[in-house]
DNA sequence: TAACAATTGTTATAAGATAACATTTACTAT
DNA sequence: ATAGTAAATGTTATCTTATAACAATTGTTA
């Protein structure tokens, strides 16, 4: 089976379009998506994988930048408020959204070997968790779904799976 | 989080029941559970609510042991390989498994406001997590599956759900 | 321009986790 | 029993992640 170019790494592909993305939700929000934010986003979706948020501080002072930790983590707020990003609770670690435009839980594959992160979003999930949550008076605020493996890449010629 | 003492459905309902599985359980398996595992196991299922490892260090503290942060983690690192505890990865805490007999990826639901824990198993939410994944050639190795929200003491009388 | 709010910078510290090595304890084989 | 060995625990130091508190800057409004 050929794996479709979107399926295998698709954090790196287009940073471009997603900062576009986020310039027009943040102006139809009336939110302020700023250089520092800007740049933020811009550097979680440059990298093939997900970055911590002191990794991002390094590649801020990269550019000449002179905030500490907590200039990453408000803009990392800001980011994650707006939808544009998850937190990758297991890893501690940062990720572009692909659906930014709607709001909705972070459900990841998240492999072991490389880091790359493959975003799902399976509704049926979401409405399992949703429906045991009812069941026992609970109210959802937020769901958190990671699956940590190993992807066709790092699998490589091993033997698929039998089902 | 708000950690109130006074409990929900807490997970302290029966310490030495679970002291008595994992007994069974390690003896079966030919793993030691030592004084030293045994004791954090205990504390573990003594809180009403998961606890961090610095916490647990505390506790033992207050026992006159002398260990520092990486005993802990080893304990920790014991109990989580034999399944008899969860790391809840959202909050960096540990909760006592509920179904120890039987390895499975912990689903959780946890009380924002007094930190409460139910642990569910599943099956269909495992089995579609497993599904999407096989559908990506993604070899699975963990879920983690966390539900944020509030319990239903902590949600007092407000409206039940609509749905 | 002055006042005010939002954003960013700065310093310090809290909280979570691990590396490296020393010591003790428990098991094994004489 | 006793020495040898492996496992477990203790100890020190360090690393990573995250936040509190306050100062300086920037943007907006009156
Ligand atoms: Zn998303
Ligand atoms: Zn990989
Ligand atoms: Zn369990
Ligand atoms: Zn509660």
């Amino acid at each position: 089976m050929t794996l479709s170019p979107d399926s295998c790494h698709p954090l790196s592909s287009d940073p471009r379009q997603a900062l576009e993305q986020a310039e027009i939700l943040c102006q139809r929000r009336g939110a302020r998506l700023t250089e520092l934010r800007r740049r933020v986003l811009e550097i979680i979706w440059s990298n093939p994988t997900p970055l911590s948020a002191y990794a991002i501080l390094d590649l801020l002072r990269d550019d000449g930048r002179q905030g500490g930790p907590p200039t990453v983590y408000r803009a990392l707020d800001f980011l994650l408020g707006q939808g544009l990003i998850h937190r990758l609770a297991s890893l501690n670690v940062f990720t572009g959204c692909r659906q930014p435009d709607s709001r909705h839980n972070g459900q990841f594959l998240i492999c072991r070997d490389c880091g790359q992160v493959d975003e799902l979003s399976n509704p049926a999930v979401e409405e399992l968790l949703r429906a045991e949550a009812t069941a026992r008076q609970f109210e959802v605020l937020a769901q958190m779904v990671e699956v940590l493996g190993r992807c066709p890449d790092c699998r490589g010629g091993e033997t698929p799976y039998a089902g």
